[in-house]
DNA sequence: GATAAGATGTTA
DNA sequence: AACATCTTATCA
């Protein structure tokens, strides 16, 4: 399979975040590998008011605005983390949301973006890590290729601004989608 | 089905 | 104080 080079984030973040839709995501931790298909996703660009960098570089931020090809994950509501994509150029920051994953091996619960990083132990220890690296933890692949006209596409979930950008995609009639 | 509230810690 | 969430409870 072929892996996702650095070139496929360093594009804008919402051609990144419809083509990650069939990618396949793995997640390797002491000699287990879960896999799951991208079935969900969000975008978050740098002028967008939602986006952890809308103000600007801070200490968590940050990591939105390095390469293109590294994990940012976050903790949120005292209790979950996400898992995203950082997309865009040094110095521009961007970032796609993984939203959920259809299961392959041993997941299941993976149809929101705190449930599939639950599943598969991601937590803060891998910001930053490269995804494009076939050494990583977390690792991407194409896998499926699916038309634009299975793509589906709404405002995003969770959120209190920007609520009228059209920036989350995902399967059409996937099973595996958040909030059905 | 819809809506509300509670759990919980980090961030700015 | 708000938060890129999820679960459970309480309606209807």
């Amino acid at each position: 399979m072929e892996i996702l080079d650095k070139e496929f984030f360093n594009r804008d973040t919402v051609t990144v975040a419809q083509e990650l839709l069939g990618c396949k995501l793995s997640r390797r931790i002491n000699g287990r590998i879960y896999n799951g298909i991208i079935v969900e996703t969000e975008a978050y660009t740098q002028n967008d008011p939602a986006c952890h960098a809308f103000r600007g570089k801070t200490s968590r931020s940050l990591t939105l605005f390095k390469q293109p090809g590294i994990a940012y994950v976050y903790f949120i509501y005292g209790m979950y983390h996400c898992l995203n994509f950082v997309t865009e150029p040094e110095d521009t920051a961007g970032a796609v949301l993984i939203r959920a994953l259809e299961p392959v091996s041993p997941l299941e619960n993976t149809n929101g973006p705190g449930k599939l990083c639950r599943e598969m132990k991601i937590t803060k220890e891998l910001n930053e890590v490269d995804v494009t690296d076939k050494k990583s933890p977390i690792r991407t692949e194409k896998y499926l290729s699916i038309p634009l006209k299975n793509i589906v596409t709404t405002t995003r979930i969770g959120i209190k601004k920007a609520v009228d950008y059209p920036w989350r995609f995902y399967i059409k009639d996937n099973l595996f989608v958040s909030r059905k």
